[in-house]
DNA sequence: GTATTTCCTACTAAATCTATAGGGTAATAA
DNA sequence: TTATTACCCTATAGATTTAGTAGGAAATAC
């Protein structure tokens, strides 16, 4: 399952993305305009920022914006930081290796090929994704 | 992340497969040889049993074993069974549909695309892998 | 009848998720 | 100077999921 985080992340990202370069967007707009409780975005938009996404401004006229065209935005970096790794077990994963400890020989696990499968298949949709994508037409 | 529970109901299926006409085969013997707990793997066995997968036998020389041919058996279904629904979010699921509470209209939703996506991805690999494709070549 | 093995229910311990509540600090616009 | 808004921290708590554990009932081979 998708956590909320996750989902929260995208559509406020997605709700930026949409409203690029007017100036930076309050928490409080985001959160009402995408039903998400204003202090649990507080936290994301703040994950968000720290992980390089997402620029901000205090007092009067703040709020966050955008750093990067979202068109350069890939759904790989952004997954990765909301959601966590992207293979579903960790000795298949790019980014978060680790050996399962109930395998003695990872190379003769079953689950393991069909979980390279499956991590591929998912990168494949995540790098060919960006933030651009996201943004609903208008028609 | 892959649950413990699907992850050792793959591993059994598959040596389950390996030894595939060879009469039962007791829960015993899959735990200790695949690294899983008795009790655990015995409650995995028993809804693999309950959905379809497995055949049962009780008493001594009793066990477990398949009741179809291993290339006949979809990752699909094993998939849905152990580890629930494919999609990442419920309104994107063939089989497991709902509505997202926070979503007042999932067509202007930009997080259900990109789950379409990736559903379909990983529906790609599941519907294309069967379980006759798990169990490890002995060369 | 005895040993073996699955069947079945219930329970638990720990972790994770999804927040909520509340505090105070720092920067900025007007 | 004042109001606004992001920044940052702690603590709590209910719900759910995960990964088992315990113990006995039922079927079967011998």
């Amino acid at each position: 399952m998708l956590s909320k985080k996750t989902k929260y992340g995208l559509k406020a990202l997605t709700f930026l993305a949409s409203r690029d370069r007017q100036g930076p967007i309050q928490i409080a707009e985001i959160a009402e305009s995408e039903n998400i409780s204003q202090k649990f975005l507080e936290s994301i938009l703040l994950t968000l920022r720290r992980n390089g996404f997402l620029g901000s401004k205090k007092g009067k006229g703040g709020g966050y914006y955008l750093i990067k065209e979202p068109k350069d935005i890939p759904m790989t970096a952004v997954m990765r930081v909301l959601e966590g790794p992207i293979a579903m077990v960790p000795c298949v994963s790019l980014n978060f290796y680790e050996k399962c400890d109930d395998c003695p020989d990872e190379k003769q696990c079953s689950v393991h090929d069909l979980m390279l499968k499956v991590r591929d298949a998912n990168l494949e949709v995540y790098r060919n994704t960006t933030l651009a994508d996201l943004i609903p037409t208008k028609s």
